[in-house]
DNA sequence: CGACACATGTAACACGTTACATGATTTG
DNA sequence: CAAATCATGTAACGTGTTACATGTGTCG
């Protein structure tokens, strides 16, 4: 959901086309996310079914094609900045997913297993460490994002830490099986 | 890619039915990520085109169809075991979206809107830590995936700190325009 | 003119979600 | 038997990716 409000943000500005959209979308996150434009038109597309852009006019005087933003988008542009996202139950993780079905696994050493993501997570950190001293000084929004990237990857380390201490404190009292556990508590997440 | 390989995980135990794996699943990963059963039906279809499973024969004798992993499917399932997913840029995140476009546009209160997701990100944090102290002595599972949450939630509010301070000092010295600081740096992300 | 970059668009696929339809089995 | 539950399946939609096709504008 975050590219379609980022293309409202941008075209709150002023009037856009698509390939301006893209680049712009690329220059205001640091250039670490690229966009692929095929979404940028789709996008667009979608929006202007929905009465959020208008493109107001074919493609007349040359190849290109503005959009501009709708009364309804700038009201649904405000509503995404002031909404926080509905998190009730938390986004997937592959790196847990992999753990937790791995500890059942026979023949998979689990703390291996942890200890080669944990390296690569360290490699990953340093790499955006080094961009961040080389490069971040000038840019602010990099310098940003960079930051969110240390800061997530640094809490991935933490849980790989804590996880293999609750590992290891089970290696001496064994699991029980999740099947000879029934449940009463209720599910976390509401949706279905 | 999560799902797929998760499910290829369950059925190297032992051959299992749709139902089941959705139970099994859940079961596994604390009970906190809701899996939708068309899901599940729809990756195993997925999968025993790829070959990594196979039914073995329709449904006969019961409603069940149980499918079972393929020798192909064990070798995919120790590859995804033991190999890091590939990082080159990091996945999207929306909070940080909506902040880099919220700074340029006017009449937006970024660090309004910043502590307005700030205190919804304490409030989830609360729920979490609420949802430890009462169940997880007895699911270890259950525990780990809050210990992501948490640490994954902590890593946000971090950022937000440390964002809210480049935005202030930034405020003095204000942001020159993205459009005006022609990048040399090559883009992170290499994939397109 | 021809080559190249700019610009738009579409087709096909993967994954995920919601919703609905359809049998089979159990249980009151 | 009827209703509820178990179990499978499909259809439609949203988002994202890759790849290809097509037109336009500029410049040597």
């Amino acid at each position: 959901m975050s590219v379609r409000h980022a293309l409202l943000a941008l075209l709150s500005e002023g009037p856009k086309f698509g390939l301006q959209l893209r680049q712009e979308f690329e220059a205001k996150t640091g250039e670490v996310w690229p966009l692929n434009v095929g979404q940028v038109y789709t996008s667009l597309q979608r929006l202007e079914v929905e009465g959020l852009v208008t493109s107001d006019g074919v493609t007349d005087d040359g190849p290109r094609r503005d959009y501009w933003i709708t009364a309804e988008g700038q009201r649904e542009l405000a509503t995404w900045l002031r909404t926080p996202p509905d998190q009730t139950s938390p986004p997937r993780d592959e790196l847990i997913i992999k753990v937790l079905v791995a500890i059942d696994l026979p023949g998979v050493d689990v703390r291996e297993l942890m200890q080669v993501h944990r390296r690569k997570i360290v490699e990953l950190m340093q790499q955006w460490t080094q961009l961040k001293e080389d490069e971040s000084q000038s840019d602010l929004r990099l310098a940003m994002v960079i930051d969110a990237e240390l800061f997530r990857l640094d809490a991935v380390i933490r849980w790989l830490d804590a996880a293999e201490g609750r590992i290891n404190r089970l290696a001496t009292e064994p699991l029980a099986s999740a099947s000879d556990t029934p449940r009463t508590r209720p599910k976390v997440g509401g949706r279905r």
